[in-house]
Formats: structure tokens, sequence, C-alpha cells
DNA sequence: AGTTTGACAGTAT
DNA sequence: GATACTGCCAAAC
């Protein structure tokens, strides 16, 4: 299976009203070191995959990809609706939001055909 | 075919 | 703590 739709199926599972950063998600897909490489393919996703890549943001939880949603603040209104809280314009409160990909059980599955 | 550039993160200083 | 440095690897030039 390719990576890039490896990181879809992990974003697709992030619950609403929580965010995760890009180097949760590379190490739940077997690629501890690959968190730009999930920054590069969300950058290259089409907003037709239902994606809620709005939920991912970097490890201080600032929302480095808020250009890729169109209209600056786009992303913020986006996670604002879901109930997700701001320290400040561009940053939310990380800590409490926070989802980890690996703890979810349905995340283990994608190790087993993880190659091609 | 070599270089640059990312929606980054971990380690070192 | 706050920077600085380094690894990461797929695309576009």
């Amino acid at each position: 299976m390719e990576f890039a739709e490896r990181v879809y199926r992990v974003v697709a599972l992030i619950p609403e009203g929580c965010v995760t950063n890009y180097g949760s998600i590379a190490r739940a897909l077997g690629a501890p070191r690959g968190a730009r490489m999930v920054g590069w393919v969300l950058s290259v996703a089409r907003e037709d995959r239902n994606l809620p890549a709005h939920r991912v943001v970097n490890r201080e939880g600032v929302l480095t990809g808020a250009p890729h949603f169109g209209p600056a603040e786009t992303m913020k209104l986006l996670l604002q609706r879901e109930g997700v809280t701001f320290i400040d314009d561009i940053t939310v409160d990380f800590k409490k939001h926070y989802w980890d990909p690996a703890s979810d059980p349905r995340v283990d599955g994608y190790f087993e055909f993880r190659d091609s």
C-alpha cells in the first residue's frame, strides 16, 4: 500500500474536536522519521477526499497548514466549530485536544499490509 | 542527474 | 528554556 494512502486512512480516523501532529501520524505508520512526508502528502491531497486534514497541526499546536485551506482563518474556523480551543490566533490548545493515532486500535491493522 | 524545497521533529548546544 | 543543526524522502525544476 502506498504511503499516501496510509496517511489518508489515519487522518480519516481523527475524532472530531481533536488534533494530532505530523510526527505521530508518521510513527503510527511505521515511519518514525517521516513527519515531513506526511506534511507533503497532505499538501498535495485534494479536498475531494473528505479528509479532516484541518485536525493535523505541528507539534507545537500551530496551524502551519492553514494557507492550504483557501482563505486565511478557514482552518481555524473549522476547528473552532468542532470545539477546539485556541491559545492564540494560530495555535490550538494542543495538550487538551491531542489524539495519538497509535493509541487507536484501528490503526494497528495498517502495519499488516504495508509495503509495495 | 544534482539541487532545492517543503503542512516536521528529535537531538544537541 | 531557546535556538541551531540534522535526518527525512518525494516532487518539481
